[in-house]
DNA sequence: TTGTATGCGTTATCAC
DNA sequence: GTGATAACGCATACAA
């Protein structure tokens, strides 16, 4: 507060007590009377008083402020978990700080830090594509700082996560597309050592398994970026092609649109030929791509579960010693 | 920093020097002997030595990070913007706080008294459509929070504002709608009250006066939502068809695809008929609607320049007297 | 050049 | 029930 702003000792002073009485009936918290109480609440209203959060978080080390880690803000799955995260942590007085990896390791570790020095009470965090090294994250978490993983979770690491059903999210749309006739799959997914790419291609699998379909890795093709990059999506459109594939299915979001505006701007006479089943919270691609199917994600549920589990971390009196791993479902939402 | 990290304190100790020499060594200020700065800088560095940023802002008085208001983050163009600002922000050591307002005028002064409350040393904001009282922010600026507006700006506000060129933007995409043939265009808009909505329903006017094409009102369809709900774009598109008209100039990123959306779900049969102008940050969106031409708007270079202003007023030895409305140049994308 | 003392605004531990 | 006082970690005016 670099500004002027009313503080206790203000308030104390003008009603002539001490600052601690002034603290107390603030907090509400020790015995008090009510007739000062109800005083000093009366003149703080009228000065429009408000805590000093700086120097509560220094006296009382933590800052009531958790931080979300998420590849990109500009997603409409991590949009939506971020507006399911707000939701909860308004309502218990935590506020909430964004930063982007942009799919960077680097980039997220500097974030990460950053957010531990600034003095995050907890934190809620996708990992990046580029991520495999997460000792980092075991040390802060081992130094006392909660964490609560969500979407793209490690393995070997002993906390709450939060994921959706992606085996069996993928391999509903597999065997819709399987369903509606196709038998040249191919699979657009993120980089390899994401978990979600992993559970993902699981479903893929076990779905081509059950109609006795023979999976070919040729038809598999990782996006190290996650289709930030438009250049990477083309590539491996163009390397697809040439196996004549009468349907993909689709690991995330931007996976999906970036490819269907790669095969638009490719080959667009094949584009409409080609049968789409995708992981997308976006509306709007559903709308374009008249084939399309998409498996919603409860976006906005799993940023509300993370954060209640996370805050539970936070206020428990002693360490959690059990964790678990809640599992959403996912929605095939189906067109024509 | 809720859990054990190394201070000043532990530093001096381990040194035999006192906090105020380590301190010195640690910021580079005072002269102080090479050696002794050395000695503590490879201390420091060996102990992974974090300043508690908390402990510092109650000192400094200020927090060395700046709150940003937008409406939503699921937005491209914010989104952008929120990338521009994040570049030069983290590259002049300031971390930034995002907070959505959701196009809602109590969300956002609850946001922003929050932020201001968390000590901020300065805000970034794009009012939400809904607002109308801007005496909070008046109030905080008259207390010394330096505040800096882009995209919705207020008139009556004595400070720096970035925005796009709207009226030239609007004007270069309804002229292009004319020069393609098309003569009943109708304008789809945000809420009356943004300054955006006022600038570009002139650049609108303007192109229809060098064409000698008459301005019609019913024509015009205001969405005080800004097409976060389907059912206020879809009642719009309703009530202009019958108006028959051939080209639509829309006037945001979520209108466009919303309008876009509306028109092939309630009127598949005319939606290619009609050729649409909008303001879109997204690629995704020209693919699908072939004839849709883009006003591009400089987003990040507008987050880049609202955030230099923004730190140079935090800066100044003295409060700022001279503002400037820096107006960025908007790029027509035209589709076939 | 370095050390001592003080205060930022708040909460907590004592006394009274 | 209330008031003095210390402490959170850091930066700085002042003294040495």
């Amino acid at each position: 507060m670099r500004f002027e702003t009313s503080t206790i000792k203000d308030i104390a002073k003008a009603l002539g007590l001490s600052t601690s009485t002034v603290s107390r009936a603030l907090r509400d918290r020790y015995e008090i009377s009510e007739e000062t109480k109800k005083l000093v609440l009366a003149y703080a209203e009228k000065v429009n008083y408000r805590a000093n959060p700086i120097a509560r978080s220094l006296k009382e080390r933590r800052s009531y402020s958790i931080g979300i880690i998420v590849s990109e803000i500009a997603n409409n799955f991590f949009s939506q978990v971020i507006n399911g995260i707000e939701s909860i942590a308004y309502d218990k007085d935590y506020h909430v700080i964004i930063s982007q990896s942009h799919e960077s390791y680097k980039q997220e570790k500097l974030n990460v830090d950053h957010l531990a020095s600034r003095s995050i009470d907890g934190l809620l965090i996708a990992l990046s594509s580029e991520t495999q090294d997460i000792d980092y994250l075991r040390d802060l978490y081992a130094k006392g700082l909660p964490i609560v993983f969500f979407d793209r979770v490690p393995e070997d690491f002993e906390t709450h996560k939060v994921i959706a059903n992606n085996f069996k999210g993928s391999f509903d749309a597999t065997e819709h597309l399987i369903l509606s006739g196709k038998r040249t799959i191919a699979h657009l997914t993120n980089s390899e050592n994401l978990s979600i790419t992993k559970e993902r291609l699981e479903g893929y699998k076990a779905a081509l398994v059950k109609y006795h379909i023979e999976f070919r890795p040729e038809l598999v093709k990782y996006c190290q970026h996650g289709g930030m990059h438009s250049a990477e999506l083309e590539q491996a459109v163009k390397e697809l092609l040439p196996l004549k594939p009468d349907g993909i299915f689709i690991s995330s979001d931007r996976l999906t649109t970036g490819c269907i505006m790669a095969l638009k701007k490719t080959n667009p006479e094949v584009a409409h030929k080609i049968a789409i089943a995708g992981f997308t919270n976006s509306n709007l691609v559903e709308l374009f791509s008249p084939s399309l199917t998409s498996v919603k994600q409860p976006a906005f549920e799993m940023g509300q579960v993370a954060t209640e589990l996370l805050i539970s971390m936070i206020e428990a009196k002693r360490p959690v010693t059990e964790f678990e791993t809640k599992v959403l479902d996912t929605e095939l939402v189906k067109k024509r």
